[in-house]
RNA sequence: GGGUGCUUAGCUCAGUUGGUUCAGAGCAUUACCUUGACAGGGUAGGGGUCACUGGUUCGAAUCCAGUAGCACCCACCA
């Protein structure tokens, strides 16, 4: 196949995927090979393609892929997440524009039209990981509400309770009136608001005057049930034992007394409401008080109290502020700037709740994850989110599961009727269910119909911290050939914000139902943000769609614009100039193949020149070098760094340097030993690319020679580094320096590459004789002769201590040669006093290690070396 | 309020246990090049008091202490 003439990506990176996926190149079987396994962060259901998955899924392609290419048995498995609360609030919102409401609707039908949705909706972003080129397993597709998916999630709820760390109860938990639903403490997310400070008069009882209590949430006033102070705060002492009444309600309520109370804070003087603040809960139940609700589900106030009945806590909050000030309560407002919790799905602010709800214990489950990742039986990259891992881990509290939802897996526990002695069973099963609650209460009568499942769902993050095992079904079928082959899995990439979430519960589980770890190391990618460091944002607008990205500069110039200059744990400044170097690489690896390839078409017998000879030994070793360096990077994850050492093999070396090196003449053909090693190289090449840029070099790969229709790239082996060999680089590298200098010749004396010039050399160990044809041919020489270090009047040069020269006749200046050395002298004169201060320094030469010294001493030598040719020279011309 | 991390060239970042010319890379930038793979390119350059202050050391971008700024995480001051 010959390459068309210009690079295009949108024409070549279509029919690659759909070429690998029908040849299954990505299906993984269990077989004798070592597995090498990835599960996906499974991203929402319902959600699309964002900047964040191309960074999270590039990474993983690129590690899949180089596993592949390295003999191992390559898994990733892809998959979705139903993600309850965001699906059920947007199906509601697709319900209520066709003017249906969920309160209409049965439990049944609701879940057909979610399902529905799902079937419709649900997906899309896994054909876009496509586009970007991800080698998933598609086979291996999963969604945490398949069929096997939810048995799994309920067979651990069931085993779980069985072992009696999930307990029913009622709590204060965060609620979010949006959702209409309970969260966990990991859901709520506390922000800085702008608020005020309302200082408000409870008249005293029997006698006058009042209490000023400073509240931020006036409205919480009608659940009041108290007014507590400090006993230490000398203030108050006439409260104690009085009773207070609160403002508008007029309620009476009684001062107590407890050290809670900062002194310092506000009047000193704390309103108590046990059924709205955590900590006045806590309070109440020291006091033995009442707890009064005022708040329906939704956050407007309830008929508890009968004032604002139906109103919004927020313009509640506005109203009660008037009426107090009408009422002569209010003592004064301050704007005041608080924390406050907000709902991480629907955003508004979250009510603390009385309520009931189902929890896991989770401080046995966290003793041996925590220590898992303490002593890197779990890696973290990088390494500094094993702190924050350890900090959460040591202070974790019960994980509350249940959710207010119909779209999850539901509570699989089944109330007793009050006649068959109430209480409830927990069951994988309603059959089962029977049965023990035919056990349970004595009474064989008991029909299914009798016994009521719990209405609530389980908390989403309950189904994907069994992910790295229910994807192979470790739960159901703990014994399977898949998961005894692909667990546990190597590495997860992920983002920070989602390390207690989901990455935390992972190794629980993992380790409670495996009895092993589930990955072998967590990579944490950073967060994507724009150019000027803010978050991405649709709010903002300012984050590109991924997809018109891929469609101006490829999926290729995308994944390489993003690899460039990402690194473990960074945060990433897109920048669209990213994709445009990447695509300009793209570019680069085209047309350096359409060079290869026009010298095959017109490639004739004969002998291969020594400079050909040469550069191909010298790119051989560089090659061989780049491969060591590449693999070392892997090994820490530092991708970054591995994509930059292929690019600048590529770049510099291969084509600025080999390419130019073996170039015939113009018009002149090129041997056929020198096309076949050229060929070779740029092969391996891309071998060696085709992990970050898989399509472009695919495309290549099918035009280097004739390919059998299974001889793909991406299921080719990487090539592996030989034995290391530095010498021939650098004596290389010298030869190179000697090229830039004479270019730098022939750019200030203004000498065309197309004249030939000679050079003179004053050879010592330093200079590369062996390389001389390629030095020739790089500088365009038209002789290289010997020449003794006393030079007439020619430019000059050092390299290392190699002096080399250019004769350039009547263009010599020698004052401002003169000049130059001068500069050049004492620029090395005052390395050398450096280096001697050091020498002579008695202690250093007693306390550094002796190759330090010996290190210095060649630089010494080095230098005096160099000052002796200067001097040498500026008394010969 | 507590904790963790960061601050190196215009930008994004490397710099492993202090010591080879350690002050680097890519991009951007400057000059020149309409040369025969590629102007999405080539060649040659310029550019940094390593945030600040003190300390340890023969020697500090690197270790220690403090200061300033930034980021993130955790936490029940109404």
């Amino acid at each position: 196949m010959k390459a068309p003439k210009n690079y295009q990506p949108a024409e070549i990176e279509g029919k690659w995927y759909d070429y690998w996926e029908s040849k299954g190149f990505f299906h993984s079987e269990p077989d004798g090979r070592t597995p090498y396994t990835i599960v996906i962060p499974p991203p929402n259901v319902t959600g699309i393609l964002h900047m964040g998955h191309i960074l999270n899924n590039t990474l993983q392609d690129v590690l899949t892929r180089r596993a592949r290419m390295s003999g191992l048995n390559a898994c990733w498995v892809p998959g979705t997440d139903h993600a309850s609360i965001s699906t059920e609030a947007k199906v509601v919102a697709m319900l209520r524009e066709k003017g249906i409401s969920k309160s209409d609707l049965t439990r049944d039908r609701f879940m057909e039209y979610a399902w529905e949705w799902r079937e419709k909706y649900g997906g899309i972003i896994l054909k876009q990981l496509r586009t970007l080129g991800a080698s998933c397993d598609w086979q291996r597709t999963k969604f945490t509400m398949d069929a096997d998916m939810s048995e799994s999630v309920i067979k651990v709820f069931v085993d779980l309770h069985g072992k009696g760390l999930i307990y029913r109860g009622v709590r204060m938990v965060n609620w979010d009136p949006a959702a209409r639903t309970a969260l966990s403490d990991e859901e709520v997310i506390h922000r800085e608001t702008q608020g005020k400070l309302y200082y408000l008069r409870y008249m005293i009882e029997g006698g006058d005057g009042y209490v000023v209590v400073a509240t931020t949430r006036p409205e919480t006033i009608l659940g009041d049930v108290a007014v507590c102070v400090n006993p230490a705060d000398g203030r108050y002492a006439a409260l104690r034992g009085k009773r207070v009444t609160v403002p508008l309600v007029n309620r009476s309520v009684p001062v107590i007394e407890d050290d809670y109370v900062e002194v310092e804070f506000g009047t000193g003087a704390l309103k108590i409401t046990p059924a709205h603040d955590v900590n006045d809960y806590v309070l109440g139940e020291r006091f033995s008080l009442e707890t009064i609700d005022i708040f329906n589900d939704d956050g407007t106030m309830n008929d508890r109290v009968g004032m604002y009945v139906g109103q919004d806590r927020f313009a509640v909050r506005e109203q009660i502020a008037k009426d107090l000030e009408a009422a002569g309560l209010m003592e004064r407002v301050e704007d005041y700037t608080n924390k406050v919790g907000y709902s991480e799905r629907t955003g508004v602010a979250i009510e603390p709740k009385l309520s009931m709800q189902w929890f896991l214990k989770m401080e046995s489950l966290a003793k041996p994850a925590l220590e898992a990742v303490m002593d890197d039986t779990v890696r973290f990259v990088p390494a500094k989110y094993k702190n924050t891992y350890n900090h959460w881990m040591s202070g974790i509290r019960d994980w509350c599961i249940s959710r207010q939802l119909w779209w999850g897996q539901r509570i699989p526990a089944y109330f007793l009727p009050a006649t068959a002695g109430g209480g409830y069973v927990v069951a994988e099963t309603p059959d089962e269910a029977l049965k023990l609650a035919r056990e349970k209460s004595g009474d064989a009568a008991l029909a299914l119909a009798d016994l009521r499942q719990d209405e609530d769902v389980l908390d989403t993050w309950f189904s994907s911290w069994l992910w790295p095992v229910s994807v192979f079904d470790g739960i159901r079928n703990p014994d399977n050939a898949d998961i005894k082959y692909y667990y546990p899995t190597n590495d997860l990439v992920t983002a920070p914000d989602i390390i207690f979430f989901w990455v935390a519960r992972m190794i629980m589980s993992g380790l409670e139902y495996r009895g092993g770890r589930p990955f072998g190391a967590v990579y944490f990618n950073g967060t994507v943000r724009d150019k000027f460091g803010r978050k991405m944002s649709k709010s903002l607008g300012n984050s590109p769609d991924p997809l018109d990205l891929i469609a101006r500069y490829g999926a290729d110039g995308v994944r390489l614009g993003m690899m460039l200059s990402t690194s473990a744990g960074n945060d990433i400044m897109f920048d669209e100039a990213m994709c445009e170097q990447g695509r300009n690489f793209g570019n680069k690896i085209w047309n350096a193949w359409k060079l290869v390839e026009s010298w095959r078409d017109g490639a004739v017998a004969g002998a291969q020149p020594e400079s050909a000879r040469l550069a191909g030994e010298w790119f051989e070793a560089a090659l061989s070098k780049a491969l060591a360096q590449i693999d070392a990077d892997f090994a820490e994850y530092r991708i970054s760094d591995a994509l930059m050492t292929t690019y600048k093999l590529f770049w510099d070396d291969f084509s600025g340097w080999y390419l130019e090196i073996v170039k015939p003449a113009y018009g002149a053909a090129i041997d056929p030993a020198t096309l076949a090693r050229a060929i070779d190289f740029f092969e391996r090449l891309l071998q060696m690319l085709h992990p970050f840029i898989p399509f472009v070099t695919e495309e290549l790969w099918h035009c280097t020679r004739e390919r059998s229709a299974d001889d793909c790239v991406t299921v080719s082996s990487m090539p592996t580094a030989a034995e290391q060999r530095p010498e021939p680089l650098a004596r290389f590298d010298l030869m190179r320096e000697a090229v830039t200098a004479i270019r730098a010749i022939r750019r200030t004396r203004n000498i065309p590459m197309r004249d030939a010039i000679d050079l003179k050399v004053a050879a010592d160990e330093n200079y590369p004789a062996e390389l001389a044809p390629v030095l020739s041919k790089m500088a365009g020489l038209a002789s290289i002769e010997p020449v003794s270090a006393k030079a007439p009047d020619w430019d000059a040069f050092i390299v290392k201590t190699t002096q080399y020269f250019v004769p350039v006749g009547a263009a010599f200046d020698r004052d401002a040669e003169l000049e130059k050395l001068r500069g050049e002298l004492k620029y090395q004169q005052g390395f050398l006093a450096t280096v001697m201060k050091k020498l002579s320094n008695e202690r250093f030469v007693a306390s550094a290690p002796p190759a330090v010294v010996a290190a210095e001493q060649t630089k010494r030598a080095d230098a005096e070396a160099r000052i002796a040719a200067l001097e040498q020279r500026m008394g010969s011309i």
